[in-house]
DNA sequence: TTTAATTTTTAGACAAGACTAAAAATTGGA
DNA sequence: TCCAATTTTTAGTCTTGTCTAAAAATTAAA
């Protein structure tokens, strides 16, 4: 059973690898959890002796399968309760992520399935960030959006450009993007 | 703020105190909150310290006013989760125990409230037990029952007898019970 | 009322998780 | 390439909450 601390790392870990970052460095984690990189850097020796993190010494940090399952566990919990508290408790979404932040360590599985159905199961948080599946893993939506327009988070599939000029076909080719091509969209600038 | 070890203290208390004990005793506390008496010695004159409890080495402990009034809170919480659980996840009564234990720690006064109004105002949880109000005091239900059915933990006052034969009247008296006396329902026997 | 049993507290240790200060490793610029 | 700046880790300390073992206080019994 990880602690509450434990938790926290493990979230903020993926948050940066969902941010694109594959090897994640000790100050920049250190600054996502509130800690300093001492603290952080012992806390990453502990999470490698549980193998839930690969941890280079000096090199950086990532998420193990494991590590990676966990901590979607707790992104869906987190996101789960964020509908609740908007949708049924009628808080803004911008007031509800503190909260969240508390009931999302409230480990039952059962607990976690039943608020999922209860909610209708939904894909997205009241933030517009795609909400993982009891399996871990984003829901694909069947909707079809923009790019510009599409949430963060899910597993997108490229089926067609509005801008069809030559110039901007060619600059999606140097990108490696055609039809079909599947990508995930991290931040938007 | 109280950090979970400390409210799961003082909540036992509060608990040991319903149930009709004027003082705590060290020992019974530790039973409680399955602890040594050791630490659970160590943990009273932390309380102690923070004015949460009144307590006299060798003698016993009990809540001070601003320690009822924590743990009434937490309580509420406790409670409020169980009706949330039951009614709205589907949860069985007897299985919301150890995850309301979980959800109570979650402290934020505008999640209670907010849950308590989605819930209807509830007087008793899933176990047919009172549920503080926001103002720390349990709620009084305009009910009548017979004392055999009355939940536990309300405010109860004796407007009248099923058994009206001399014996009973004088066995009543004995006991200090006449109309309009105010009594709260320990435990059953 | 004096001793034996019980309860409670103290003493000393430990684990988790945080901190500061200092040492070690890495990186970048000249 | 070599030195300076930056990053990371290590060393040592602190707090919270727990434990066991032992000492002290209380209660009960003879």
């Amino acid at each position: 059973m990880p602690t509450v601390s434990v938790e926290n790392y493990l979230k903020a870990i993926l948050y940066l690898h969902e941010e694109g970052k594959e090897q994640v460095s000790t100050t920049e984690l250190a600054g996502r959890v509130q800690a300093t990189p001492a603290s952080t850097s012992a806390m990453l020796r502990k999470l490698g002796e549980r193998a839930w993190v690969e941890h280079r010494p000096y090199r950086g940090v990532r998420l193990t399968e494991e590590g990676h399952r966990i901590a979607m566990d707790i992104l869906r919990r987190h996101r789960l309760w964020e509908c609740f508290l908007v949708d049924h408790l009628g808080f803004d979404w911008d007031e509800v992520h503190e909260i969240a932040e508390e009931l999302e360590h409230v480990d039952s599985r059962d607990l976690t399935n039943r608020l999922d159905a209860f909610l209708g199961f939904p894909k997205l948080d009241p933030h517009g960030d795609a909400i993982p599946g009891p399996n871990g893993r984003f829901r694909s939506v069947a909707a079809r959006t923009l790019l510009s327009e599409a949430p963060k988070g899910l597993e997108l599939v490229v089926v067609g450009v509005v801008d069809g000029r030559d110039s901007f076909l060619r600059h999606l080719g140097v990108l490696g993007i055609s039809l079909g091509t599947r990508m995930t969209l991290q931040t938007r600038h």
